[in-house]
DNA sequence: CTGAAAGCGCTTACAG
DNA sequence: CTGAAAGCGCTTACAG
C-alpha cells in the first residue's frame, strides 16, 4: 500500500480514507485513487483488515460428504445466499473422527460462524459444538435432528412421512415395503415415526403393515440397492403393494427392477421416492417424491446464523423445522383389488 | 496469543517457538503448551501468519455455474485434491460480465493461485488472465480450449468425438443426428471437428452425413431439449440411425422420446451420451457415453497450478490435453439393414 | 529459557 | 490534505 500511495502521489492515510469512503476529500483525489487502482490492480489485503478488527466475513461449512445431489444442492444454495450477504464460504469435508482438525482449521481462519450439514456421529458433533460454544463462535446445525443444545434447522421428516403414508393409505394400500429406510440415524427414526403415526390413524401397527429387506442388501450405491431390494420383494409370496424409498435413486432402481419382472407402475404397485431430484422426471412413470424445500432450509439456516454472527440473536436451542412438500406424480395409484 | 502465553506461564516468543516446532525447548515446555491449547482451544491466527509472509494457502476457483453434475464433480474432486495438499479452496461463481469483481475479491484474499473452470466469454476471460499475469498470480484454465497464452488443462474433445463416430461408423451407421451439439463454444467446435475427421476417413462430408435440429428447440433444460429434438427427428421422412448427444441428460431425454414413439434402442437407432454420469446406468438400455476422466483432469490441473505456486514452473502456454474414455454400453448397436 | 524490538499491511485519531 | 504514531497477532533475530 505504501508503494501504491507513492504511485498515486498521496500519503497512505489519504489513500486509506478514499478506500473507506470517508468524507473531506476532493473528488479529484478520489478519482485519482480509483484510476490508479484500475491501472495497478491494487486491492487492500483482507488479512490486514481482519487483523485490524474487521470480521473475516467468512463462514465455514462442515459437510459429511459432498457427492450426493442433495448435499450438493444444499451447499450450492448456501453459498449463493452467503455470497449475496458478502460472505466467503470455506468448505471442510469431514471424514469420520476427523472433525476436530477441520473445525480447528476454520477457527484459525477466524471464520465468523460455522454451519454443519448432514449426518455426523452425534457425540463427536456435540464435542465440536461444545468447543465452539467456549470459543464463542456462532454455529448452526442443518439436518441433524436431536441436538437440543444447538440451534438447528431440520426438514420435518416426521411430517413428510405422515403425508406420504396418508397418501398411500388413501389410495387403499395397507401393506408397505420400505426401501433403504434403516440405520442408526435420527433421520431414519423420524421417518419411521411419521409412517407409524399415519398407520396408527387407520389402526395399523407398523411392525405388521410394513416390511423391510434392507438387512439382505447392505448399501453399496442407492440405485443398485433399490434393484436388489425389489428383486427380493418380488419373490415374496405376497409382496407389499406400496413402496417407500429412502431417496429417489433407490426408488428408481426398485421401479426398474419391478418393471423388469413385468409389474406395472402404478397399476400393480406404487412407489414413492424422496428428495424430488431431477431424475424423478427421467423415470417412467414420473416418480412421486418429497421435496426438501432446500431453498427454504438454507435461507432459514443463513438467517439464523447471520443473526448470531451479527449479534442480533443470543438464544440457544432454537429448533427450526422446515415443512416438506409432497409431490404427487405418476408412480403412485390406487391399490389393485385384492392387493 | 499474549493472553495464551500468560495462561501457559511462558513468553510469547517461547510459545511461538513451540508452535513452530523449533529446537532448543524442553519436552516439558512443549507438552505444557500443547495441553494448554487443548484446554483453551487456542489456534494461531492464520491472517497474522499471512501478514508475516506465510502464503495464504488458499486457491481461488472461478466457475461459470455450479449446478451441472459434471461441474459439481470437478469442483468436488478439485477441492479434495487441494485439501490433501493443505490448501483451502474459495469458490467464486461467475455471473456473465461480473468476473472482475470476483477475481479482485480473490486477490484481496491474497490467494496463491486461481483456477478457472468452464465456459467464459473469451475476451472477458483473457482480460482477467492479463490482470493476473500483471499481478503475478499463478493461474490455470480448465476446459476452456483456445486460450493460447495461459496454462490450460482440457479434455480432448476432438479425440472423444473421433472415437464415438468411429464406433458408430463401424456399426454401419452413415447418417447421424446431433442433439444439442451447437453454440459458439470452442468445446462445440472441437466436437464437430472430431466428428468431421472420423467421417472423412470414410469419405463422408459432415454437412451431408449429419443433421442438427437444435435451431428448432433452444435449450431450456437438457432433458427436455432431448425429448423435443427426438420428437422432431422422429417426424422426418428418413431420420438418422445414430444420435450423438451433447450430454447424458439430452441423450436420455431423446431416448425416452424415441422409445415412446415405438422405436427400439439399439435395434432401430443408436444413441451416445457424454460425461458418463451415473444416470447412464439408470437409463434403459444403459447409455453408451464418454467419460471425461475428471480425476485425471483435476489432478493435472492441481499439479500444474501448484508447480507455479511453489515456484517450480515458469512456462506459459502449457496446453495439457486429457484423453477421454469411451464407454460402450447397450444404447449403441448395428445399423438396421437399409437404415 | 525471557524480554524488547522490528516488521508484515492496514486504519485511525492526532497534530500540523 | 500530510506525516508520524499506535496497534491488530504473529515471528524472528538479538541481547541477556
Amino acid at each position: 500500500m505504501a508503494e501504491f500511495a507513492r504511485y498515486v502521489g498521496l500519503s497512505r492515510s489519504a489513500v486509506s480514507r478514499v478506500l473507506n469512503g470517508q468524507t473531506g476529500l476532493r473528488q479529484a483525489t478520489i478519482d485519482r485513487v480509483h484510476e490508479a487502482m484500475k491501472e495497478t490492480g491494487f486491492t487492500v489485503n483482507a488479512h490486514a483488515l481482519h487483523l485490524r478488527g474487521k470480521p473475516s466475513s467468512t463462514i465455514g461449512v462442515c459437510m459429511e460428504n459432498l457427492l450426493t445431489p442433495t448435499a450438493v444442492s444444499k451447499l450450492s444454495i448456501l453459498q449463493d445466499l452467503l455470497r449475496l450477504k458478502d460472505y466467503v464460504t470455506v468448505i471442510e469435508v469431514i471424514k469420520p473422527a476427523a472433525s476436530h482438525r477441520a473445525v480447528q482449521h476454520l477457527h484459525s481462519l477466524r471464520v465468523d460462524g460455522i454451519i454443519f450439514i448432514g449426518h455426523f456421529e452425534k457425540s463427536e458433533l456435540e464435542q465440536r459444538l461444545l468447543e465452539l460454544k467456549r470459543q464463542g463462535t456462532p454455529h448452526l446445525v442443518v439436518d441433524h435432528p436431536g441436538i437440543p443444545s444447538a440451534n438447528t434447522v431440520t426438514l420435518d421428516r416426521v411430517k413428510a412421512m405422515v403425508e406420504v403414508t396418508d397418501h398411500l393409505l388413501s389410495l387403499g394400500h395397507r401393506r408397505f415395503g420400505l426401501l433403504g429406510v434403516s440405520g442408526p440415524f435420527q433421520t431414519v427414526t423420524d421417518r419411521l415415526e411419521g409412517i407409524e403415526r399415519a398407520l396408527a390413524k387407520h389402526g395399523l401397527a407398523i411392525a405388521q403393515a410394513t416390511q423391510s429387506l434392507d438387512y439382505l442388501h447392505p448399501l453399496t450405491d442407492h440405485f443398485t440397492q433399490g434393484r436388489l431390494l425389489a428383486e427380493s420383494f418380488s419373490k415374496l409370496p405376497r409382496p407389499p403393494t406400496a413402496y417407500i424409498a429412502v431417496n429417489d435413486e433407490t426408488a428408481i432402481g426398485a421401479m426398474q427392477e419391478f418393471q423388469a419382472h413385468g409389474w406395472q407402475v402404478p397399476k400393480d404397485i406404487s412407489i414413492v421416492g424422496f428428495n424430488n431430484q431431477s431424475i424423478c422426471l427421467m423415470a417412467r412413470p414420473w416418480l412421486t417424491s418429497v421435496d426438501q424445500q432446500i431453498e427454504k432450509s438454507m435461507a432459514a439456516a443463513v438467517d439464523a446464523l447471520l443473526q448470531q454472527v451479527e449479534g442480533r440473536l443470543f438464544k440457544r436451542g432454537l429448533q427450526r423445522k422446515i415443512a416438506p412438500l409432497f409431490v404427487e406424480r405418476a408412480s403412485t395409484g390406487p391399490c389393485r383389488k385384492g392387493g
